[in-house]
DNA sequence: CTACCTATTGTTATATTATATCATACTAGT
DNA sequence: ACTAGTATGATATAATATAACAATAGGTAG
């Protein structure tokens, strides 16, 4: 059976909404980060889209919410997002997008569609464990994994037989 | 047996250079691509480090030896060499690295040492097909994949331990 | 409470990476 | 030589990212 991500499909978003969020608060009181105002708008900005945003993306969101609106802003809000696990940078995009799958401990592995620019975030673990061997063969000791797919989403895919 | 990567290790590196620039007059002769003295400067540029130099740092080279000395010049011929196969771009870092396994079709796996800056390309075929297992799940078909792994090579490894 | 310390935010300025555009020069086929 | 296609050079600017310092908020020891 296929696992559709929600990326792809139509979905009550207000589940992802309140997951990302409620994890978030989790963190609060487990861990004691300070979810402050302006870092927890730009994770509410990230989840409110099923794609990466860039920095000045972002920025323009949170000025227009009353926020500063200078670059720093938005890169250290997104920064403790990544070192919190709340957020992932896609490299490839020059972005960022909310992670989906907060609390469990993932390397994220991303579907990019190249026609519509959704993101997706898929489990890794069998990749991750590939990864691995091969890295040992070097003697590398791992520390993070980044895996960016670029192809194209199943939405798309359909949109572009119909033609 | 552990296959040490030439990248993390003293090795003739005369003869990776060979292999590469043999590689590419084998393309020019069978698909007629247009090895230009720019271009294959700049692939000789690239091999001639185990790690991946930035856009503006091939630049500089290219100027020393003559040619232009504006941006557009490097971001061409780098262009150039990725989309050949010559060459791969490390999302990552913002930067490029000669590719060290010219015509076996692949998809490259990066190992980049944090400590060092080198940059190892593992065959990635194992982590390749659990990519392309996991993407099946979502029904996203697979264009190019990408995978940075960032961690510490046995070189510095080996030095971390000695202090 | 107050003085102090630290983390966070705001702001200015600048660095780094990348591309659009147009002019010029080279190549290959006719 | 003429022409179409390709490649290079050069100018300008766009997009992405960080350094550095000032101002503010929050917690802690006395
Ligand atoms: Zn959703
Ligand atoms: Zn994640
Ligand atoms: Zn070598
Ligand atoms: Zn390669």
């Amino acid at each position: 059976m296929s696992d559709h991500s929600p990326a792809f499909h139509d979905h009550n978003h207000d589940t992802c909404t309140h997951d990302v969020l409620h994890h978030a608060e989790e963190l609060v009181r487990r861990d004691g980060i300070r979810l402050t105002p302006v870092r927890r708008r730009t994770l509410e900005i990230l989840v409110s889209e099923h794609r990466a945003m860039g920095a000045y993306e972002v920025l323009d969101r949170l000025a227009a919410d009353g926020f500063g609106n200078q670059p720093p802003v938005a890169y250290r809000a997104l920064e403790f997002l990544v070192e919190h696990g709340l957020a992932h940078r896609i490299n490839r995009l020059n972005a960022f997008a909310a992670c989906m799958h907060p609390g469990e401990a993932h390397s994220p592995l991303f579907l990019i569609c190249q026609a519509c620019e959704a993101v997706a975030e898929a489990p890794s673990d069998p990749v991750r464990t590939a990864v691995e061997q091969a890295a040992a063969q070097h003697d590398f000791a791992v520390e993070r994994v980044n895996i960016e797919v670029l192809g194209t989403c199943p939405a798309c895919a359909g949109d572009a037989k119909e033609c």
